[in-house]
DNA sequence: CATGAATGAGCATTCATTCAT
DNA sequence: TATGAATGAATGCTCATTCAT
């Protein structure tokens, strides 16, 4: 007010509000969320927001909408073209997945989904076909490959696609705050090495495995 | 409603209106949810959850402390109890679990928690404590067993506790209403096969795998 | 409930809530005090007090006409028959309002009309009627006396009376609870006494003060 | 009230609210006034008053500490610093006072204490702290002054400074509504010049009194 | 563009009152 | 008669939204 804070450009605006909503959203629930909260929290005052978006509820979807589709947009450019063996595949899916969607603000995805998604079914229905079927793809893609070669045993696609997506959903809401997921927060990394680890082991074929199982 | 407003006893219309409270905190999330749908719910009127609760908080931990906790124990103490080699252990608590925890009321607590945790610190030490904690260590000595007797590869115990916990905790939030799950929430039954199966499958040591493996 | 609490008649009932009622009145105010409250203090329960009373409003005002009015008729036969001189009488008059108004429940009676007549405007036209006028009353007849006699000098009967009266309501709310009278309410007697000393000092004709104004 | 919203200044809201709250509070009481009352006697609408005081308790304290506290001060101030003999200074007291805090709105302080004052014990300590005993000092001087010089009778000061301060409260009772006071309302200042009449009269020593009294 | 005072619908909570027992 | 669970209108308070500046 009295020195030049919003010296950055009126076009900067929407998008720290959104920002501020996003933080907020994923701390203390949507309804809880107070517009003067974002305001305050985007440096503007209560009716600010309303000069760009016409109330709370199109706050919560332009979050969505304008902060994590792009995001899920780019972070899907990323993970389409890798490539290698398919154990290799996964690893680094599991990785990319991680460093692109767990480590930005895409992370704050689930809880939100989790929390409010059952106030706002269209927005629901976005997540659904915006991000959840897409990573559904990535995994059936690199399990079918896998199986196809031999390389991974014949596992139930479709469920074995959620098994896999459970863990790093788990280390998604690890970081949105007060969420409770054992001490898997503390240490991510080694979280994700460990699940790579068992969920490789449980996929591989092995030589004598053949003999193992089959004859049984 | 007329007629019969003593049809029910007095003593169950405090559980009945945290039933209808757990339901719709699950489904609505707390602050969307008003004293009087509540009250609707359970057949009462507005003024009727005050007889019983002090207010909406209060309402909220009591249901976390009369209708959750109770649950959790009863649970706990049939986990308690099983039995046989590492591998059938590790099949049955998961199996138990989710008879006890994922086909009952438990199955909100997670959903609740993530949505309204951060809101209620006190609850959410509460659901550490009694939840969080025991469920690793019904975790942690299964693989603990298995570990010592050879039967399971030496996995980082504590990190592998969270990636086995992660789809059990992710097929109790698909039953949380609309909570987005991918399609594990069609066949819980067959999810949680195919979750065995591969974390079996990544836990087990094979002979072969000795040679395989330490050789190199 | 268990024992026989309530092996007085039943008879007295309506009466101990009234007691309860106006000693809950006095203390909190109409408005703050509520129903239950009542009940409470007369030992029974919420719905009792409907059984003798039509409702809230209703018990105000047989607090006033079953508790207050027989009192003030009471004291006021009591007060009709004094007699001596009129200094005498006026000593004798504020002696045994005080005894009979200020020592009993009628104490509360100015706290109540202060408080809650505007809310009762029935319920003032009755205080005045009854207890204002005859009171009014009976100082004016003092005073006339006393002027007819020569005994007192020629005032103003009307502003004095009510310049005598103030000094005894004042009396009366000091023993309403936490009302702030300045230090009276430690000894009404020395206060009244001192007032009986003041007023009838200022009341007396003198002999050497005829000379002094007459003759002017 | 559509077109011109902002016609009065912010600053100027606080005091109007307060000023209709005292208002309110001295006609129906504290309880019984909705802060609807209060909004739209102050010619705004229900949410306004919460702009500027947290709730209806500080909306009660503030009608004391921002309204009447600071009247009650410049009163005494003015209060302070009158002179004379004893006799013209206790009739200019009760003038001045009447000036100053009868016909002010301090008038309605007696009032407001009588019937709140239980429900609102710090209120009820300013009220003795900063009204009650500075009224009492200044009574005290005189009647001190009075008696030194041998122009009052020996009187018991403590007790007979509230046998003045009576007449005066009871005066100020009468201008607060609805107070029944007997016909002092009609002409205050004829009561208080009955007052002071009576009061003088009986406060005065005269020459033949000494011998007219002692020898007795 | 931005502000923030004001609005008023909405919800939590209270409590006088009812009535089945 | 007496009880006390239940009711529901009333009211305190919040906060999304508007709009004069």
């Amino acid at each position: 007010m009295l020195c030049k804070r919003w010296s950055r450009r009126k076009e900067a605006r929407p998008q720290e509000i959104l920002e501020a909503a996003l933080a907020l959203f994923v701390q203390k629930g949507y309804a809880a969320t107070r517009i003067e909260d974002i305001a305050r929290e985007a440096g503007v005052t209560r009716g600010t927001p309303y000069l760009y978006f016409a109330n709370k509820e199109e706050i919560f979807k332009a979050v969505i909408r304008e902060l994590l589709l792009p995001e899920i947009e780019e972070a899907s450019a990323q993970l389409a073209n890798f490539q290698g063996n398919a154990a290799g595949l996964l690893r680094e899916l599991v990785q990319l997945w991680w460093k692109t969607m767990g480590e930005t603000s895409l992370s704050a995805l689930p809880k939100l989904m989790i929390a409010e998604g059952g106030n706002f079914p269209e927005v629901l229905d976005v997540y659904e076909r915006e991000f959840i079927h897409p990573g559904q793809s990535l995994f059936r893609r690199v399990l079918e490959m896998g199986i196809a070669s031999g390389e991974f045993r014949p596992v139930n696609v479709e469920q074995t696609i959620d098994v896999l997506a459970a863990p790093i959903v788990m280390a998604m809401l690890s970081r949105s705050g007060n969420v409770p997921c054992g001490n898997l927060a503390a240490d991510p990394q080694a979280y994700l090495d460990s699940f790579i680890d068992v969920a490789l082991g449980g996929l591989l074929a092995r030589p004598g495995e053949v003999a193992c199982t089959a004859p049984e």
